[in-house]
DNA sequence: ATATCAAACTAACAACTGTTAGTTTTAATA
DNA sequence: TATTAAAACTAACAGTTGTTAGTTTGATAT
């Protein structure tokens, strides 16, 4: 019987979903261990214990929130370092894939910055092997580049970090007053990050 | 009557010290909210009552944390921005700057990054004023830079947000097995930041 | 109408939180 | 040796934490 209201066409998000929507939103002000699942309830104007209703534990709202996005960090990545493009086009890439899932999902950017330590056994190890994949492409990317002679030959590590730094904690800066619009930001991130500013 | 030990004369720092101190490191290691005064008493082998006879509360921790390390930043960049130096020299000692407070006390500076939101009242009112005018400071020697022509004429805050972060985080690098010496990464932050990496 | 089922509720738990009060230990001073 | 003061202790508190159990609500399907 094809009864499918407005509304729930409309709706393309489950409640567990809200849940972990507004965990992260939460998750990104406090920080995980300051948000209590009586806060997530309140966002949400139920009562804590209906959370359990839709979600196994608070340790399971922190996993749903944290490990997908940073499987698509680590996948993309793997895409960019073995594609046939050169060391600049693969930076602008790296560079593209930050923008786009700081744009798409800031809230779990933040939680995924500041509270991945908060993940416990499988899922941290998990985290920290995803994390180290990730950086090892990275460095391969600059390594190369050096090699090739695509990139200056300063010290591999400072690339890295400051590199880096920027592009994970862009969610700190984006959604600011005076931030500039995507593609804005985009080619003059491009620029400062490749070129300098001086 | 000089009855100074050995002892006391090589242990500079009193006990509230290093409750403080541990603190930071704990703090760093989970975040503010995750410690409790159990952790940090056990990590100094005494009982969590005790830290009493030392301390007023756990905000009071935080706050000595903090404050101290965020005045410092205040007011070095209060007297970079005033000074007579040219644009590059300036943007050059706020590098140095950070990496000196990073190398002197990193743990305090993942305290002052990531739990500053637990402050109170007036003391989080007062770091919220700090680094408003940090970051303004910052402006003005970016935006007289492009006026002077020494620095390329691209989005201010592109410029500030992509230098602060690297500024900002480097306590999170610091310390690794690949990281190079303070003179080292000096100067290679400087050519990475100011005439970027291609 | 009745049955069904997701999703809300109330009530409670055991463990943990920051903190206080009052007491004992420790080591230096008179 | 007696005194003092710093710094540890034990015991306990009131409030908060994540979570469970059992129940009620409200909309949809038969």
């Amino acid at each position: 019987m094809a009864n499918f209201s407005i509304f729930e066409t409309m709706k393309p998000t489950d409640r567990k979903s809200e849940i972990i929507a507004i965990a992260a939103q939460l998750f990104k002000e406090k920080g995980y261990s300051a948000v209590t699942m009586r806060d997530i309830a309140q966002a949400m104007n139920i009562k804590a214990a209906s959370l359990y209703n839709h979600i196994k534990s608070k340790q399971e709202i922190l996993v749903l929130i944290i490990i997908e996005i940073a499987e698509e960090f680590t996948q993309t990545m793997e895409t960019i370092v073995h594609s046939e493009e050169n060391t600049i086009q693969k930076l602008e890439k790296v560079i593209q894939l930050h923008i786009d899932i700081t744009l798409r999902n800031a809230d779990a950017l933040a939680c995924l910055n500041n509270d991945w330590m908060h993940l416990a056994d499988a899922e941290l190890s998990y985290f920290i092997k995803m994390r180290e994949d990730y950086e090892d492409n990275f460095r391969t990317i600059i390594k190369n580049g050096i090699a090739n002679q695509e990139i200056k030959n300063l010290n591999v590590e400072v690339i890295i970090f400051s590199t880096l730094s920027t592009l994970r904690t862009l969610y700190l800066w984006y959604g600011k007053k005076k931030s500039p619009n995507p593609s804005v930001l985009k080619s003059n991130m491009i620029q400062v990050l490749l070129n300098g500013i001086v």
